[in-house]
DNA sequence: CTCTTGATCTTCT
DNA sequence: GAAGATCAAGAGC
């Protein structure tokens, strides 16, 4: 383990001017784990909620300080235009992992939302690792733990996350979801790397993060 | 630091 | 054929 506890208080910000999650969750257990109910709400209400929460895969993972949303009637999702042996997932009902493959050679991991039918999902695009950390680097044959997890695509390469595990349920094993101890402050913003429906604000961060995969604009 | 490019799978035109 | 919810390496400033 790698994790860097703080000399002070964490709730003395002059004293650490961007406390990183990793630091609250020394000072508090994880949440309860959740459940598909968590998932059976509108994407974006799970989306902003899911900052701050633990994801491990195999024990491998950290804390998700990084997400987008992504509904079927937004121009930018992949179930925009229906189902294909691809999305399928996606149109299935909520709690469970959608695995597709990024410019023919990364994956990315999103967990399916709302209802049956609704088509809606978030995507995991950054993680401040924190279990497994060794696995993380070999994996990722990097040892710099900010560029472990900072992006989709290496999020999925540092848990291991393939097609392998598109269709898993989120509340079993491999996977491990534990709520946050208590909510943090979040940022919202414009997607990225999209060229659709570029506009909405579908982005969500933890403030400050220095594991994200951009830095927020402002 | 920023910008460009290649890698090469799935879907859509 | 072309584009895409990406990343890493290399060139240039």
């Amino acid at each position: 383990m790698n994790i860097t506890f703080p000399d002070h208080p964490v709730w003395l910000p002059e004293r650490i001017p961007c406390p990183q999650m990793a630091d609250l969750l020394s000072l508090a257990p994880l949440g309860r784990p959740l459940t598909k109910k968590f998932f059976a709400r509108s994407v974006h209400e799970v989306a902003p909620d899911l900052i701050g929460a633990t994801l491990l895969v195999d024990g491998v993972g950290g804390i998700i300080v990084e997400v987008e949303a992504y509904h079927h009637t937004d121009p930018a999702a992949h179930s925009y235009r229906g189902p294909t042996p691809r999305n399928m997932v996606m149109f299935g009902p909520p709690g469970f992992l959608y695995v597709y493959r990024s410019y023919g050679i990364h994956w990315c991991m999103n967990f399916v939302c709302e209802k049956e039918g609704s088509a809606s999902a978030v995507l995991v695009r950054a993680i401040e690792p924190t279990h497994g950390i060794a696995a993380m680097r070999r994996r990722r044959r990097q040892q710099d733990e900010r560029m472990l997890c900072s992006g989709p695509g290496k999020v999925c390469e540092a848990l291991a996350v393939s097609n392998k595990h598109n269709t898993l349920v989120l509340d079993a094993p491999p996977i491990a979801l534990y709520a946050r101890p208590r909510k943090p402050d979040i940022v919202a913003g414009i997607r990225i790397g999209i060229t659709k429906a570029v506009e909405l604000p579908w982005r969500y961060g933890l403030r400050g993060s220095r594991f994200l995969s951009k830095p927020f604009p402002g």
